[in-house]
DNA sequence: AGATTGGTTTAGGCAAAACTAAACTTTTAA
DNA sequence: TTAAAAGTTTAGTTTTGCCTAAACCAATCT
């Protein structure tokens, strides 16, 4: 009475997934050099040298020893099929599972490699086609189509301007950690107090009048509207 | 402006997950020889001897050559948690995104191996902290317990008992298919027509007065209640 | 230009997880 | 109670994906 077992067709390893999505936050269409791409991943150089080539025999990137890498039209198309599976399960987890919105990139970071269209398709449908995710961030189209990218960084504005806070980059638990120290979330609203010409932080004030600082490392991975 | 990278604290494989489940559906407290388990897991006798040595090695399982593996304690807790996380993704795809019965299983075979307790108990409360997957099949609650295991093999009913389907095994794509071919579904009544003494194929005749043959392969993966 | 430095690649290892072929137990049959 | 058959383990390879140390290229400074 032995079972049979499952075909589990993983055209990708978890590790090539990661690579290119790393590829497409770091270069998009530009080649990426081999020290930024160890640095994203987490690996030495010459692990990421070894990867690439192994991505090159699959036709995901072109590479050009001592240059740089970058991703061919495939790789950018999985890159964004990628991007767009973890978003869409971001906002899943956020809106139907009650998720704080900084508990749930890590989670994202093992569904986004689950291999399933008929399901991603479905996932968005049922979370009604939503084009930006739980941190404001575009969710990629089918097609590899990208919604607007909301908002510009806080250093681009004014002080006295009044600003929203409409999205803010994927940069790991100790951003939204502090995020949430902070009290910043998406709708947020602020007024540019004042900008350190010294070290680029700057300093906000919120609705209720409190006063305080951010470092420039925090503040470039906010994105703001004028209102 | 290179990003910090995420932090995937990974306690087990996918493969040794996989080693785990296979242990719990063949023996369950019981020692598996290995031929057994290399024919569930698809792999060949030496492939699986390591397997077992690097389980052993993690206390998850007790080996004796040339005898059969068992598994622990740490590993049966283990084996009904991933269980729990395979049936509950189960009933969301059916429940939720409108997947039939027959399509899930290989969706939750990678969705089984998202390591995130947190997710599996907002997902529990979120489909209604169901005790039974959409196969009918038992969810391991969170303590390791099992609810109760619905029906029996249609082989132990008598001709012109009248039957209800309240649970079908998890037996591969082919037999979903066929399911689905003869419009049997959970819920289905149906009335043991005959017996055939030589292979132990099962006539039944639905609702509609339909009458059609089961394999023996087919029906002893079929379970019924008599109304 | 020549030398130093920083970044990249090559060389050589290691662990996980699969394989085949060969050796070795255990079971079954003569 | 041996001998054959069946099942399991060991030995040796392969691929992926990571590592350190050493060699190598390229940019920069004197
Ligand atoms: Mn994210
Ligand atoms: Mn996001
Ligand atoms: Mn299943
Ligand atoms: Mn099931």
């Amino acid at each position: 009475m032995p079972k049979p077992i499952s075909s589990q067709v993983k055209t990708h390893t978890e590790s090539e997934e990661n690579y290119i999505k790393a590829l497409y936050h770091l270069g998009g269409e530009k080649a990426v050099n081999n020290g930024a791409l160890a640095h994203r991943i987490g690996a030495k150089g010459p692990s990421v040298t070894q990867a690439v080539k192994r991505l090159a025999n699959k036709n995901l990137v072109e590479a050009i020893p001592y240059k740089g890498v970058k991703l061919t039209e495939k790789g950018t198309a999985l890159a964004t099929h990628i991007l767009r599976k973890h978003r869409l399960w971001e906002t899943f987890l956020v809106e139907k599972l009650g998720f704080g919105w900084e508990e749930v990139h890590d989670i994202a970071e093992q569904l986004e490699h689950v291999q399933s269209p008929e399901m991603v398709e479905k996932l968005a449908k049922y979370l009604g086609s939503p084009i930006h995710d739980p941190h404001g961030d575009p969710i990629p189209q089918p097609n590899g189509a990208i919604p607007p990218i909301l908002g510009k960084p806080l250093q681009q504005f004014a002080t006295s301007d009044t600003l929203r806070v409409v999205r803010v980059e994927d940069a790991g638990t100790d951003f939204f950690t502090q995020l949430q120290v902070l009290n910043i979330t998406l709708g947020s609203e602020f007024t540019l107090a004042s900008i350190s010409s010294f070290d680029s932080s700057i300093q906000l004030r919120g609705a209720d009048g409190t006063l305080f600082w951010l470092s420039h490392s925090m503040s470039s991975n906010i994105y703001v509207i004028s209102l």
